[in-house]
DNA sequence: CCCTTGTGGTACTGATCGGTAACACTAGAT
DNA sequence: ATCTAGTGTTACCGATCAGTACCACAAGGG
């Protein structure tokens, strides 16, 4: 009956707010004011928040990075003390909620596909996101004990990154059974010479 | 000495202008008076040859797919009746020229991910070229008596487009080399069982 | 000659964009 | 009560956007 205005602060309504619309439409299709009245407020409010649109950008995008973050955490605790399992897990996690959920990829990968200008305050957060996702990957893979480490955390994160983005090309069909026979077959290929 | 308007219809002018600054900078972040001044003309004759940006954007995609699609036929007429070469010349193109060449991915699945509408006239472009690529590496993958030619197509497919779209957001690195073992990898897991 | 066709150039419309100024209001603290 | 900090609201700015009207010019064909 109450909450009209929400107890919400408005900065987390806006960056959810942004975070929803940016993923959906896209970056550069969404403008201040959309994200302002989506959020119950207006641009004033917005821009006391947030210096720009660009620096709202790139918290959006840490916001994402910081749920990805999170997400390993939560690999470890759930599998704890064991790396295959948590591969495993990670592969399931990728073909399932992550590409058939919201259907329009990776956010930072979308972000640096929109955001060619290399001045651009969100790149250097995508470029230590995925930096730091290929090295998590990569120590999970040796962790599990598989051959080639390096290898396979490129060929899974390659493979993962591409149907993401051939999601949005294609359309779903039956991607998401796909990958984890991908998944699984480009581990099995590298623990038959452990 | 001569052709300071040169002899090239304006139409043509166009359509290259437009390719060039909507693969490097993105489409939505070029306007039609950047395309027409770079094409040495105006405004005025672009919208006469194209009834609007997005059917200027359509037929932009539409001559990257037809170039795609040359690509296709100058293998076979490169490695006639070898199938198998036809591939690996694929995987060898795929991870040079198409990934350190340009350094911004596939043109189409970067209009993808920028044209978020599905209502857009260049999503029924894109859409069509994906599948046709698919299918067309489907069939060569069988062509040359590899084992379940659906799922290495799907491999590889997917490993190349992640390859172009990671490409942006960690740059180059050594990726080109590296893209090349993990096609070899994938190919040789499939040549094993024949 | 005129008349058509294609092109270049300028100026414009109407809408939208990111960003700001100024003011009214509410709540909490003192 | 008063002062302050944060919020909501409206109006605006300058720039840019896609798209168009209008005119001038050149080439070609009858």
């Amino acid at each position: 009956m109450e909450a009209q205005t929400a107890p919400v602060p408005p900065r987390e309504r806006i960056l959810k707010a942004a975070g929803e619309l940016f993923y959906r439409q896209g970056i550069r299709a969404v403008g201040v004011d959309a994200i302002a009245e989506a959020a119950g407020t207006n641009k004033m409010t917005l821009y006391r928040h947030f210096p720009s649109k660009d620096e709202l950008v790139a918290e959006y995008l840490r916001q994402f990075a910081r749920r990805a973050e999170a997400f390993w955490d939560r690999l470890e605790t759930e599998h704890p003390g064991d790396p295959l399992a948590q591969l495993h897990a990670w592969v399931k996690h990728m073909a399932g909620d992550v590409i058939c959920r919201g259907g329009r990829g990776c956010a930072l990968s979308n972000a640096a596909v929109e955001l060619a200008e290399k001045e651009h305050p969100a790149r250097r957060v995508i470029e230590a996101f995925k930096k730091a996702q290929r090295e998590r990957l990569t120590r999970l893979c040796r962790a599990a004990g598989l051959s080639d480490p390096e290898l396979l955390a490129d060929e899974l994160h390659l493979v993962l990154e591409g149907a993401r983005v051939s999601l949005q090309s294609v359309g779903p069909e039956d991607l998401g059974a796909r990958i984890v026979r991908i998944g699984e077959a480009i581990i099995a290929s590298h623990s038959q010479f452990r």
